[in-house]
RNA sequence: GGCUCCAUGGUCAAGUGGUUAAGACAUCGCCCUUUCACGGCGGUAACUCGGGUUCGAAUCCCGAUGGAGUCACCA
């Protein structure tokens, strides 16, 4: 019999979300959309000093515009909510299951004092560890109860044993068993009453009635410390889905605070939604056929969670750059001016077709940004010099350019239809009565109205969208530095 | 350091005992083209090492090595 398949994507109000989280939300979404499942939005706002103003609102927003959308969370009640845990807080929901574990002996009081704390830590490896040592399990009844009636602050800690194992099974890999020595007598309330990110995990996640945990695979070595926790509570387990870590060119995990890119440093860079969705989705999964480009509902029907990678995968910039050129290349032409029409205007403010200058460049660029720099010679000629106009394969030299310019000049001056077809017509019948070459015509012409060597598109598309003034202006400054 | 996980080209990644070890990005070359880009064609480049098991291992087992994650009143 299958259960019905609900995930949740359970982020920290922190800040952007980098991508790693991003792939994880997706993941998560994907496992649930695919067998027609729900998928759940939780914030997890435990962590009263981490607070960053306005980050739902930046998770909400992000999760929009990637089309993840959740089918509960804090706006859309399905009936276990609040799905805001300084909500749940509130409403006592920790306190009640943490009193259930003291019953039991599987939690207990704990009122040691920050500087006890630190007599505990050691440091290996540069890096501080504290075990801590199960005083307070020992302390006498009375002793509790007279700090607790003080009102001396406590927090409530995990009860682990030192001896046996703890395993777990991870759809993807597999039974993981821990000496239970390990695992340390983790903190489930904190002193100020909010519980921490792994006790409200498990109550959370079990009271809204997961299925399966989605979440990165930095969370495996806590995960036996969940499993203990179900099993004192006395609940079945969720699947585990453990997914691979995302990690930069130097192989170390991405977080924030290394300064990796976020989601939205990615679109303020010139990415568009679809490329990110799709490019992260293929780091850790690939489907069964050797298709690259995605769609998000492609991605609901083609993901199967049991193909998601072990090892850890390396964010390629350069792949994601590769991904976005071929989305910007099908793009909605509307949308691609919305995008574009900024970066036009950062080099152009001459009133030329600022459309037939985005659209030169539409199958030419990886990122929005890229559209400035190419296309700045139409709002000034650039001081060039005269060897751009020798071009061995061309056939041309200055010498030969010169004789072309002077040719073509009263021609073109005559000319008064300056579209792309005008000129096509009158150069390429120029071209054919003079017995040139069309690349020896067009190259000279090319670099006169350009100044560049390298230009998108030709002579013709930039002579249509300059102008005869400003073609002519330039192609006699042509004449003239040739001359 | 303990524990845990991972290991196919520079990167992503297919592959589950017998393959000429796919494909993509990057890179290099050629073609197309008035330049560039796009597009097309092709090249270079990989199973970490050592033991087993097997007629036969990238694939299974063990070990080594390497890398990563984690060891907070952060998530």
């Amino acid at each position: 019999m299958m259960q019905r398949i609900r995930t949740r994507y359970a982020p920290s109000p922190t800040g952007r979300m980098h991508v790693g989280n991003l792939r994880t939300a997706l993941y998560a979404y994907l496992i649930a959309k695919h067998e027609g499942g729900d998928y759940l939005l939780r914030i997890e706002d435990t962590d009263q000093e981490r607070q960053v103003e306005g980050a739902v609102e930046i998770i909400n927003r992000t999760l929009e515009k990637t089309g993840l959308i959740w089918d509960e969370g804090p706006d859309k009640d399905g009936g276990v909510g609040p799905y805001v845990q300084s909500e749940r807080v509130t409403a006592g929901i920790y306190m009640e299951y943490a009193k259930k574990l003291i019953e039991k002996g599987e939690a207990y009081y704990c009122f040691c004092d920050k500087e006890r704390l630190e007599s505990l830590k050691t440091v290996i490896d540069g890096k501080e560890i504290t075990v801590y040592d199960k005083h307070c399990l020992h302390l006498p009844k009375e002793e509790i109860e007279a700090n607790l009636a003080a009102g001396k602050p406590f927090v409530v800690r995990q009860n682990t044993p030192n001896e046996g194992t703890t395993t777990f099974t991870d759809v993807l890999y597999g039974d993981i068993t821990v000496p239970n020595a390990e695992l340390d007598d983790m903190i489930l309330l904190k002193s100020d009453g909010f519980p921490t990110y792994n006790f409200a995990n498990v109550v959370d996640d079990h009271l809204m009635g997961i299925s399966h945990v989605v979440r990165g695979n930095e969370y495996l070595s806590s995960a036996p410390k969940y499993t203990r926790l179900y099993q004192a509570f006395g609940w079945e387990e969720p699947q585990y889905v453990h997914c691979p870590l995302i990690t930069d060119e130097n192989k170390k995990k991405l977080s924030k605070r290394s300064g990796h890119s976020s989601y939205e440093d990615l679109v303020e860079q010139g990415f568009v939604d679809e490329a990110i969705v799709n490019y992260v989705a293929l780091l850790g999964w690939s489907p069964e056929d050797n298709n690259e480009i995605f769609s998000l509902q492609e991605l609901v029907e083609k993901f199967d969670y049991h193909r998601i990678n072990k090892s850890p995968a390396v964010f390629d910039m350069n792949k994601l750059r590769w991904m976005n050129g071929e989305y910007i290349k099908m793009m909605d032409p509307e949308k691609y001016y919305v995008r574009a029409l900024p970066e036009v205007k950062k080099v152009i403010t001459k009133p030329l077709d600022l459309k037939k200058i985005a659209d030169l460049m539409k199958t030419r660029i990886e990122v929005f940004p890229d559209i400035a720099e190419p296309i700045a010679f139409f709002e000034e000629l650039p001081a060039y010099d005269v060897s751009l106009y020798t071009h061995k394969k061309m056939k041309t030299d200055p010498e030969i350019s010169l004789a072309i310019l002077k040719d073509m000049l009263p021609m073109l001056e005559a000319q008064e239809d300056y579209s792309l077809e005008g000129l096509r017509a009158s150069i390429s019948a120029y071209i054919e009565q003079s017995g040139r070459k069309t690349g020896q015509v067009l190259w000279p012409l090319r670099i006169a109205v350009s100044g560049q060597a390298m230009t998108p598109g030709g002579a013709y598309e930039i002579m249509e969208i300059l102008g005869k003034e400003e073609s002519l202006a330039r192609i006699r400054k042509g004449i003239e530095k040739l001359s």
